[in-house]
DNA sequence: ATAATCCTTAAAGTTGACTTTAAGGCAAGG
DNA sequence: CCTTGCCTTAAAGTCAACTTTAAGGATTAT
């Protein structure tokens, strides 16, 4: 499978220039080229470029990606540091649950004060013409 | 209940320049002042800071805190508004929830892959000794 | 052949949310 | 009286992660 960069794009959701600083940024492996110096992309880009979309959305630092590339660059004698560094990733993602679900709580107590504070204005309100 | 900056910042867990910018940003309703100028803060101030905090770590933008510090001064006519402003954010911590979902799964599988890779270079480097 | 549409690189600009720096006032303790 | 540590304001600096701009080359469509 070989995909050109817009292509690409398309398919994880990124625009073409972000995948270019991506690749700048040390984030992909080495992409090949067509003879017009064009990217081209195999599957395993793709599936790599996917692991990046989904952890970027939690916030995965852009230098931890560089790392696990690098680290995959020199060999398999790398996979526990590797490992290392998505554990600790997933550390992040606990807490991030547990934020969430505080912010769950703490919202939905607000909308409630905000349901009530409404219904009591909408009787102000009604009392009043009552009174007129 | 009266509170200084230091207290307030040691209490909600935000360095008090933090507190101070927050105030510049429009974040806080109108604090009060002692009589040398210094800000002292009472429960609902505490209250209001709480959510902020427990919002912010949802990536909340400061400017729809703001909105809402505007429309409750603005009075209870604006409880709709207001509670849209949350109904809003509450989207976004479904969405968060998603990729966080994602992301664990993706995490899990980088993970056993890497536990995978390790045994088997473990193995590699046994079979090596052995022949040797 | 000329315009449109892709691609390329390099570098500068933007964003939101702080964070730091600078310059100084007030009050308690030694 | 002087130092220490709190507080004040205003303004400049920082950071990560893009995003935009500029300048230009190659391919395809009319």
């Amino acid at each position: 499978m070989e995909l050109y960069i817009k292509e690409v794009a398309e398919k994880v959701g990124l625009p073409a220039h972000t995948l270019r600083y991506y690749e700048q940024e040390g984030l992909l492996p080495l992409i090949k080229r067509d003879v017009n110096g064009n990217r081209i992309y195999d599957e395993s880009d793709l599936l790599w470029l996917e692991v990046i979309v989904c952890l970027r959305k939690t916030d995965i630092p852009l230098s931890e990606l560089r790392v696990v590339v690098e680290l995959t660059k020199e060999g398999n004698n790398t996979a526990a540091k590797r490992k290392q560094i998505f554990e600790k990733h997933k550390e992040k993602l606990m807490e991030k649950q547990r934020d969430l679900d505080s912010a769950f709580q703490k919202i939905e107590t607000k909308i409630e004060f905000y349901d009530e504070l409404e219904k009591k204005y909408h009787n102000e309100i009604e009392n009043m013409s009552l009174k007129v």
